[in-house]
DNA sequence: CATGAATGAGCTTTCATTCAT
DNA sequence: TATGAATGAAAGCTCATTCAT
């Protein structure tokens, strides 16, 4: 059955998710993350072939379920390009305010992740982006986003900005209110795109 | 002679931001480090405590040199605060685009180091931020700023969106105009607060 | 199979007794004791937490068998006082002779180790020692010991002199021999301690 | 001028006795002690070849001037072997109760050198052993001593006590009296030796 | 597939010794 | 001779990965 083992496979990403969160992950150790999963070391390798391909995974995981979303919002025709950009940062938020060691993995380790291995890095992070910067452009040739935005530099600020927040909060929740970080989020992107 | 060159301990410095810019904290080896300032591996140690204090001394001269900047702006009575904001994003921008490796390090190393030795980390870091978030409140109670902005969360997303940026940028220079970066930041910067 | 071996354990504290006899507690090499045990360096710390606990494993294990031997004797109320002296020369004699490697880890390091680390020392050899004390003020008591000799300064005089004569001959077998060294030791304690 | 360069020696001397005695050989480092002295750390090299020399020298001092004693007792016709036994100890226990250090120094290092370095440590320490033997040997032939004992054995067994209560009172020497120590070690020595 | 003991390459750090001044 | 900054070999220890069971 492939339920067992597809319990054991999300338990160990889980358990990497934590300790990862907690560690960094160099100091993540994958004697760790077999405990705390409940699984011998040795059996991590019978799931993902070395220590890198963990965290490869948990962010394959992230942005395969964002990019599919994003993907479905791109394409409502009954939505508006604020909307659309509204959305995005919706999903954003919501994935990772609902695990916050997951946030602290995104905040600390994609980017280094993205430098050493720019090509073997998850293509749906890409994806996620381009159709961020797709709804952006669509704003823009409908007139409603501000044209002198450079949307590819926009891009890169409103997801540092997104993830400078985030990480934030995910160190400190107590010191900030979720509700008000995304009312804020929503408004700065927006004051920044529109015309 | 006795006068000590002043060099060493610089080139250290140099050789860390370098070897560091390309393999991170943890992927940058002493040896290396050691062999790019042009010394012994043991002379690192006279200079420099152990690993650590290099990085952080990276980030004590960054942040000791913005934050001496940016207070006499702060001070100086005949400045908006909109050039104030201005010279802000001018300072980190110059500083980073000056040194493409020092940006790497900043964008990739800054944040880890921060959760790992959040008391250790050099105080001139959080000096500037409150310049900068003291620019900000200063702006709003002059009526430039808008209000309802909420100054601890924009800084968090203004510091976020730059970083994202100057990362962008440092990662492949090539496809960016850095003169278009920085006049688009501050575009970003000054439609996130204006009214 | 999940039954440890048990031999891995023990192989490396004999090699270690080997090789710290031939070359001092800071000149044996972690390298070279898990070379001549037969198992990876790596493993030394499987069942060793450091160097350190090796050396400290080596002495417990000592002074726990010798602290349980005399302390059967202690208790045997069919033995006189000199009899039970006469014992604890033969169980350290015993001992170190039948192992020189043994004989010259005592001889050489617990002296140091007991300075650098008095607290951390086996509280089995205090136990030896004091087990002895209370053999010879017994002794006293019972009127064959003389009372004019502080036991205090006896047992240091007493484990110094075994402790001399166990080392000149562990550096040196070929010269000495063992039934005339273990004669003489009992003749001098008994000299020393008889009225 | 001699004078000069020969302070400087000595002061090395003694202050590698100092920082020897509270860290041990391995632990003791020329840096300290070149501080202690009030020299360059590489000034150290023009008196000593290397660190070991130091020790070696340390001993040699000690006993040239032990044995140069010992060697006018020796010949002192008036001295009955009794006597001359008292004297032995009474230099020894002079010269390190007058310098604690210097005593453990003495009971740590001297073994484990003469171990390492058999042929390197001074020949005045196997002098002066030899003449105690002889004074013993003097005395069994001049029927004061008892001829049952074995010299060779014995003088392994007297150093080994001696060092043994040196020690003892070097380590913690509020817990000893020095002049019980002296009376109780001449009284285990002659009744050691006597018939 | 599961286990976890075993592996050993590779790293940071120390410190006796050197040598240009 | 005196200095002390510089050297670099060497060692303890870690931990991702393997593999016999």
């Amino acid at each position: 059955m492939r339920v067992r083992e597809g319990n054991k496979e999300k338990a160990i990403i889980e358990a990497a998710i934590k300790v990862i969160a907690e560690n960094g992950y160099y100091g993540a150790k994958i004697h760790k993350i077999a405990e705390l999963a409940g699984v011998a070391t040795g059996s991590i390798y019978s799931y993902y072939e070395n220590k890198l391909q963990i965290i490869f995974a948990i962010f394959d995981n992230v942005w395969k379920e964002l990019a599919g979303k994003l993907e479905l919002v791109e394409q409502d025709e009954s939505m508006s390009s604020s909307q659309k950009l509204e959305s995005l940062i919706d999903f954003v938020f919501d994935l990772f305010t609902e695990n916050q060691d997951l946030a602290l993995v995104f905040a600390h380790e994609q980017n280094v992740l993205i430098r050493d291995y720019p090509d073997k890095f998850t293509p749906y992070f890409e994806k996620f982006i381009q159709i961020g910067q797709n709804i952006i452009s669509q704003g823009i040739a409908a007139g409603v986003f501000n044209p002198s935005v450079n949307v590819f530099i926009l891009r890169k600020y409103l997801m540092g900005g997104i993830s400078g927040c985030i990480q934030a909060w995910a160190i400190d929740p107590a010191s900030y209110s979720l509700a008000e970080i995304r009312d804020q989020l929503k408004l700065l992107a927006h004051k920044g795109v529109n015309l």
